[in-house]
DNA sequence: GTGCTTGCAAATTCTTTGCAACTTT
DNA sequence: AAAGTTGCAAAGAATTTGCAAGCAC
């Protein structure tokens, strides 16, 4: 958590963004959640050691980490505001539709058979949007 | 499309729903829509030929077609609120990243695939999303 | 010191709810 | 006639914007 922060950090500072107090407590909830959260859980979180924090400051600081990629959107059902530190390769998320607790998985090759079966339907396809759901290992 | 809106109706009826005029309208929008459309977008174009029709009305059909699974909620980036007619079985949808023209394909079939990546992470899939983007015919 | 950032308050936007009048069956 | 449905208006949520004061560089 602590080398991600550092990573984010010199990302931020190198596109000109300053690290204040309050968007470092945004980004470490954010690091070291388990799980995907919305700016109001994010919000409560920094709150517990931050009571002065505003709900602004959150969904200005996640707008700032969307912007240079750091941060990707989850959608779930009935829940498509949730974010979590992006996966820097070509990864897929796993999400436990119990508790929540995400992870990306490496190792999926399945752009060839996309490709084919898209033609059929007169698609080129440029990208997809892959999300499993399971149990994780603690809720199975 | 008069086929589908005739397989609504009678999934309706079955279900102590009513046809009215409104929502026939609210349904033969989404139904004879190449693409996913948000709520704001339905009520829009059913104004047009029906200038008296309220937006809640619009919010009401759609709950009513999504609790008879006939509509799917389409996430998309930036935009999680539009509805498609559903896939009956196990389909995947491709979205038109220019135009939003959308299809559901058939036959993609990587189920085994993700058991097996899952199982490393430590969780059970019980079910995934998958949705494609591309360029339709016409944008390509 | 300069200029980005914060938090408040207010404004917007999106969605839901209460209710009397109206339709469908 | 009974019961679900409509559209209005108002309430509630969620998100964005304006701005003076504060902080990082």
């Amino acid at each position: 958590m602590e080398k991600i922060l550092k990573e984010w950090e010199a990302e931020l500072r190198l596109n000109g963004f300053r690290i204040t107090h309050p968007f470092r407590d945004v980004m470490e909830v954010i690091i070291s959640s388990p799980k995907p959260l919305s700016p109001m859980e994010i919000f409560s979180k920094v709150r517990d050691h931050n009571p002065q924090i505003g709900l602004v400051t959150v969904y200005r600081s996640i707008e700032k980490l969307e912007q240079l990629d750091l941060l990707d959107h989850i959608h779930h059902i009935n829940e498509c505001q949730t974010v979590f530190p992006s996966a820097k390769a070509h990864k897929h998320l796993i999400i436990c539709e119990k508790c929540g607790r995400s992870t990306y998985l490496d190792g999926l090759e399945i752009e060839s058979e996309f490709k084919n079966i898209s033609k059929e339907a007169g698609y080129e396809i440029t990208g997809h949007w892959l999300q499993l759901s399971g149990l994780c290992e603690e809720c199975q």
